[in-house]
DNA sequence: CTTGACTCTGGACCTTGATCAAAGGTCTAG
DNA sequence: CTAGACCTTTGATCAAGGTCCAGAGTCAAG
């Protein structure tokens, strides 16, 4: 584990994590990404730790997380001197949040499934549960 | 047919699907909804088969289709026999897609309780294993 | 030094899925 | 007839999450 940062360019950093150099600017004016050091030139110049913090972002957001939430999420680290205890909390709270997503994913995949099942692929759409259930199967077309 | 579509508004047709008058204007631009036939005086005029392909797109929606899917699921049904099938292809795409978003979800979720288990909820910050994985010093949240 | 690639700022613009507003026409109950 | 609800269109606006561009400065290689 190389813990030297050596310093990089914002495109070096894009290349790097997969983004777009904008989206990095983008997500620095919404405070996603804390305001890195400038080279003399203006220049930003950005450490591994920047690279670090750019992907926990994008597989936050990867999961479904909205940028809000995710700004939320990366506050925890900006509690520190506010206590461990805080930060446990809203860990606890963000887990409680995941589960209820997870819970509502499941509740839809599963009525799905079942559709899925009964449908036999092939004959009269009148046949098909799928197009019946969407369709509000009301007797009749 | 005895379906006798009592010719409805696109208020009372909106109020029975229960959505909003500019979002069936809205899917009809877009192409979700067949263009109404009309009274003399301009005004939509809607029937039973209306209602029932609105409620269709409503529940695709909440199956998490995007509307362009929906444009294409609802192409399919109406090019009947063929449709079947491409119907349930679509929807055990849609099924595994949420599948993985579940299977993802989950991984971060046991991630996240595996860290505050191992979190003691008081102590000095370096000893919390969340704050050390949100700050990527060296851990993968 | 020159060239070409890179970066800077700021602001305009894009897509999705709507939602609202303005200005006016229509319909229905009393 | 008239009020008030309802409908028409066009076009603007919203929120999220970027994406692109112009014009100007910077950097590294040759």
């Amino acid at each position: 584990m190389n813990t030297s940062s050596t310093p990089m360019t914002i495109g070096a950093v894009a290349r790097r994590v997969g983004v777009a150099i904008d989206t990095i600017r983008y997500y620095e004016r919404e405070g996603l990404l804390p305001e890195p050091l400038r080279r003399a030139s203006g220049y930003r110049s950005y450490d591994e730790g920047a690279v670090r913090q750019l992907r926990f972002i994008r597989r936050a957001k990867d999961l479904g997380f909205t940028l809000e939430e995710i700004r939320d999420l990366l506050a925890l680290s900006a509690d520190r001197q506010r206590g461990v205890k805080a930060v446990k909390k809203r860990a606890e709270a963000r887990l409680a949040a995941i589960d209820e997503r997870i819970a509502e994913l499941s509740r839809v995949r599963d009525g799905l499934e079942q559709l899925i099942e009964a449908c036999p692929g092939h004959g009269s759409p009148d046949q098909c549960p799928i197009l019946k259930a969407l369709t509000g199967q009301e007797g009749d077309a």
